[in-house]
DNA sequence: CGTGAATGATTTGCGCGCAAAGTAAGTTGC
DNA sequence: GCAACTTACTTTGCGCGCAAATCATTCACG
C-alpha cells in the first residue's frame, strides 16, 4: 500500500493558495460591494489606473485571464459608469478601454478600502514583499511550462 | 495629489495570490479532466480518502467553504458516482458523505497527477513547506477578523 | 409538553474563469 | 485580387463561491 502523505491537504501548497485567495478574497468583497465594486473588477480598475490606454486584449494579459473572462466585467464596468469601451477607429477588431471622470475618482476611496485589508495581514511590509516576490516567481514558474515538459 | 503605489498590481500581494491561484488550478485542470475531476472537486476528494466520515458541514469547514458552495459539487461528485449521499438517520437533517469503491479507487491515479503538478512547481521541498506554511499563517490572519477590528 | 431558537442542508441569483466555437476585421502570399 | 491565415473580441455552456432566503429537524427551556 503506497504512502499518500502528499495528498493529505494540509500538505497541499496548492490548497493553501487556494485557501488564501479565499480568504483575501473574502476580505475585499463587503468594503468593495459598497463602492459597487467586485474583487475582479477591483483588480481591472488597479490596470486601468495604472495606465490609461488598454485593450481588451492588454487588459486581459495584465491580468493573465483570458479576453473572455474580461469582456463582460468590463461591460458591467461600463455599465457602472466607470469605464468607456470603443471601438478602435483605425483598427475595428480592437475594443479601446477608457476609464471615465467618475471611474478616475473611485481610485481614492478604493485606496483606503487596500490599506485597510492590507493591514488586517499582519505582516511588516518586508515579509510581504517577500512572500509577494515567492508567488509571483511560482507563478512565473507554472506558466512558463504549458506543455508537459520532457522532464529527465 | 497622493501617491498610489501601493495599488500598483505588481505591488499587490492580493493579485499575486490570485494570479499563483489561477496558474495553478490551470495546471491541474487537464490533467484532472481526463479522470472528469475539476479542481474543487479534487480538493473534496482529497479531504475523503484523508478522512472517512464527513457529512456536508463538515466537509466544508475543512475546504473553508460554505455548506451552499460544497453542496452541489457533492452531487456531481454523487452523480459520477466517487461518493454517496445519504441522510443520517439519528439526525435527518444531516446528509452522509461516503466514498464508493470507484471513489477510493480514484486516489492512485490522482496521487500521480498531484506529482506530476508539484515537479511544475520547480521548488525543493523545503521552499514548499515554507511558503505553505507562510500562506496558512495568512489564512488564519484574515479568517480571524471578519468584523473591521478597531484599530489604532 | 410546546414554542422559539439554533442547526444542517438546499435553493436562487449573480459574477466570475475558462474551453470551445463563432464573428468580424486585418494580414500574407501567391 | 483573393484565398488562407491570423488577430481581437464575443458568445455559449459549465462549474464554482457566496449572499440571502428557505425548509426541515433538533434543541433549549420555561
Amino acid at each position: 500500500m503506497p504512502a499518500y502523505d502528499h495528498l493529505l491537504l494540509e500538505n497541499q501548497l496548492c490548497f493553501a493558495l487556494y485557501a488564501a485567495t479565499n480568504a483575501v478574497t473574502r476580505a475585499y468583497r463587503e468594503p468593495l460591494s459598497k463602492l459597487g465594486l467586485t474583487y475582479p473588477q477591483y483588480l481591472a480598475m488597479l490596470v486601468l489606473w495604472e495606465s490609461g490606454a488598454h485593450t481588451v486584449k492588454s487588459l486581459a494579459d495584465a491580468l493573465q485571464l483570458d479576453s473572455s473572462s474580461v469582456t463582460p466585467l468590463l461591460k458591467r464596468l461600463e455599465l457602472a459608469g466607470w469605464v468607456s469601451r470603443t471601438r478602435d477607429p483605425g483598427d475595428e477588431r480592437v475594443v479601446r478601454i477608457e476609464l471615465t471622470a467618475v471611474g478616475k475618482a473611485l481610485r481614492r476611496p478604493v485606496a483606503l478600502i487596500q490599506k485597510g485589508v492590507a493591514c488586517r495581514t499582519r505582516l511588516a511590509q518586508a515579509e510581504l514583499v517577500a512572500l509577494r516576490k515567492q508567488l509571483q516567481a511560482l507563478t512565473e514558474t507554472m506558466a512558463e511550462m504549458k506543455v508537459p515538459q520532457t522532464v529527465t
